[in-house]
DNA sequence: GTCTATACTGCGATAGAC
DNA sequence: GTCTATCGCAGTATAGAC
């Protein structure tokens, strides 16, 4: 039985950790009621017996699937987030890192999932995950506030919402219309109305 | 057969319009993958062979209730955005209208199911409708900042996808913590970023 | 541990009586 | 037009050989 959170040595080539990777890719693809749990090991080149054996059923898969995946996403935007500037460009770094913007959120995507939403456990990493960067951000905006960034009258946790959920939403616009232009705009958008004053940035 | 497009009288009560409608709240409540050919007629109190009698299948039945759910959302936001105000106020209301946010967007909602997006025919209704909103929205941002209650610096096409992206991440915020907290934060932090100087604003 | 074979349940659609 | 009966197939899980 693979344990959730250990590596089993660090390297990501168990049998377990390869089953795990093929459901994060069919959960981002598919969704959880569109993946079955045929199509899991057959991406994953193994037998359906095989799964069987290393996790209890589909559920218990999808669940170590979305943790691993959220703890990816977070990972990532911690690098954007802690790296080199001013609050404003850590906040446009993070807006505009390269994403596959047509496949989507892969952890924004799973709060369409019904099944996801039902189970406080698979539902719980993502909430974490997007309740951490809002905090993350929220930090972010305050500390360009005090630093004169930011216009004195915002609000950290608000604006923190506003970003967030300005790039969800952008996947949203960009897969409806086939195409990332729209999530690009939505981000410049942002951008522009964050945009400090003149006088406040570097030359 | 059930003809898309006409009502058969007006009347919200012929058995194809129930079939669209059940279809229509699963659609919401499951997606498409979600939603089974059982379900439909059932929940609509009728039997299987009378869905098939008017409907080819269920990508035929979900064509005339993404239909109708996207003409749906477009007059309800077109209710709201020709309403009186200025643009700040407009673009106020519609971003503070009544929603179920906890149900998500019964349009935006699809994009996430790949079987629509993968159907020009399923996913054109949506495109349509988010792309009309956003112009619709980008047509009032240009008439604020004519009458300067907008930002001269601002350009209509992307504030527009930012005001559609942050309500349609607001629903992924908000489901992901089982609260629509997070949605209102959001629109209170994008009203801030858009909120117009002091001295343009009524008394 | 991994495989193939098998069971059971629903999905998606059709047939044919009324 | 609507219903029940039925079909073939895929989803989900288990059994048991190797």
């Amino acid at each position: 039985m693979y344990l959730a959170g250990s590596r089993q040595g660090g390297f990501h080539c168990s049998a377990g950790d390869r089953l795990i990777e093929s459901t994060r890719e069919l959960l981002w693809e598919r969704g959880y009621v569109g993946t079955s749990p045929k199509a899991i090991p057959e991406r994953s080149g193994a037998g359906q017996g095989s799964m069987y054996h290393h996790f209890k059923g589909k559920p218990d898969l999808a669940l170590a699937a979305i943790r691993r995946t959220a703890e990816e996403m977070r990972a990532t935007a911690e690098g954007v987030l802690d790296g080199p500037g001013t609050p404003y460009e850590r906040i446009e770094a993070y807006l505009r890192r390269e994403r596959d913007v047509l496949r989507g959120c892969p952890v924004g995507r799973l709060t369409m999932d019904p099944y996801v939403i039902a189970s406080d456990a698979l539902r719980a990493p993502v909430d974490e995950t997007l309740d951490w960067l809002r905090e993350r951000l929220a930090q972010i905006v305050e500390e360009g506030r005090e630093r004169g960034g930011f216009a004195a009258g915002l609000d950290g946790e608000e604006i923190a919402a506003t970003i967030v959920a300005t790039v969800q939403g952008g996947y949203v616009l960009a897969r409806a219309s086939g195409s990332p232009a729209a999530f690009d705009a939505g981000v410049r958008g942002l951008l522009s109305l964050l945009s400090p004053p003149a006088d406040t940035r570097a030359p």
